[in-house]
RNA sequence: CGCGGGGUGGAGCAGUCUGGUAGCUCGUCGGGCUCAUAACCCGGAGGUCGCUGGUUCAAAUCCAGCCCCCGCAA
């Protein structure tokens, strides 16, 4: 089977590696972003995924749009029989959808039709969930709403942060995706329609999305951290500075009386009153400008006074 | 030249604007105290204040250049 291939970042690596080394089935180019200036010093980066084809001497495409008349050329010449597409991260026009045969397959870490969207690790980890999944499907014209051809269910550890359990699915994300290119071309898939009525959304984060709530229970606030790791990150504002936070719901017997937000030294240890009377105990902190230091450390430096809270 | 914060004994920080003997919390070493504690008390060691140059009677502090770290933005 003669394959295109269509990701970009780090979570389509393993299905990418997958496929290249599946002998039943030939990756004939892989279609990436375009190379972007990254970080403080604004380096020019290729992405992950154009490494890994780089490295196994694939041809690698990266068209600034990919509704083009060259990206149309570019597909109907080289005549996949199938395109997977993993975490590419442009729209894909109906006038591409057409051309290989047996579609172009999509690895969505999410059991669809919940979580569709950009963020389907993050979101299922900031709402408590404690199990999610990975779904195939065939990519239609709209957001994740193509018809479902393979699913799997994957548990979410009780501490897991998206950055982990991203690449825990990314890995688990390969073997399904040959499942689903073999058995779809054997005619041993019969695609399902999704229920668009069960229909939830994952939106991408913005940096925003990474503001602490302190209104909410300790369970939720470390959801939400775990949630938006490594990025944006959970933060707060402190002393009027921004402020990247770590921890864990605190263990206590007794009701916290103080208002959400509140700093509450225990010795060495640091607690935030959240709500319902419960407390997040934090393990590292960084302030902006500053390394990222643990609780006790930042208790040193920084000579509380008692009631500082976090401003929100 | 994208914006901004920072580099001070082993750790985390203050001091820099308003130059004038290097400070706080902790660790460490020695001693003491206590049934006990988020323990406490007394004493000691440990610093080229990122680097280079300049201004000055005098620079952690003012000026210039360089190195490194970090937040934002992309």
């Amino acid at each position: 089977m003669r394959i295109v291939f269509c990701g970009t970042p780090e979570f389509a690596v393993p299905a990418l590696q997958a496929l290249l080394a599946a002998p039943d089935i030939t990756v004939a180019a892989v279609v990436t972003q375009p190379d972007r200036p990254v970080g403080r010093e604004q380096q020019w980066t290729a992405p992950p995924v154009k490494r890994v084809a780089l490295e196994a001497g694939v041809h690698v495409y990266q068209p600034e749009k990919i509704n083009s008349e060259s990206a149309h050329d570019f597909f109907r010449r080289l005549a996949p029989d199938a395109v997977v597409i993993i975490a590419y991260g442009k729209i894909i026009p109906a006038s591409l959808l057409s051309i290989p045969p047996l579609g172009w397959i999509n690895l969505h870490a999410s059991l669809l039709p919940k979580y569709r969207g950009a963020a389907p690790i993050q979101w299922a980890i900031i709402r408590g969930e404690t199990r999610t999944g990975l779904t195939t499907m065939k990519i239609d014209a709209g957001l994740d709403t193509g018809p479902i051809l393979l699913q799997k269910e994957i548990a979410i550890g009780p501490d897991e942060t998206a950055a982990e359990l991203a690449v825990r699915m990314a890995r688990e994300g390969a073997p399904l995706v040959l499942e689903t290119l073999r058995k779809l071309a054997a005619g041993e898939i019969v695609p399902v329609e999704q229920d668009h009525e069960q229909a939830t959304f994952a939106p991408m984060l913005k940096k925003e999305h990474g503001r602490i709530n302190w209104s909410q229970p300790a369970q939720q606030v470390y959801n939400h951290m775990r949630g938006v790791q490594p990025w944006p990150g959970a933060f707060s504002n402190f002393r009027g500075k921004l402020c990247h936070l770590w921890g864990r719901p605190a263990q206590h017997e007794r009701p916290v009386v103080a208002p959400p937000g509140t700093l509450l030294p225990r010795g060495e240890r640091l607690w935030v009153a959240c709500g319902e009377a419960t407390a997040l105990e934090l393990e590292t902190v960084q302030m902006e400008g500053r390394t990222r230091v643990s609780a006790a450390e930042f208790l040193r430096g920084a000579r509380l006074r008692p009631g500082e809270a976090f401003e929100s």
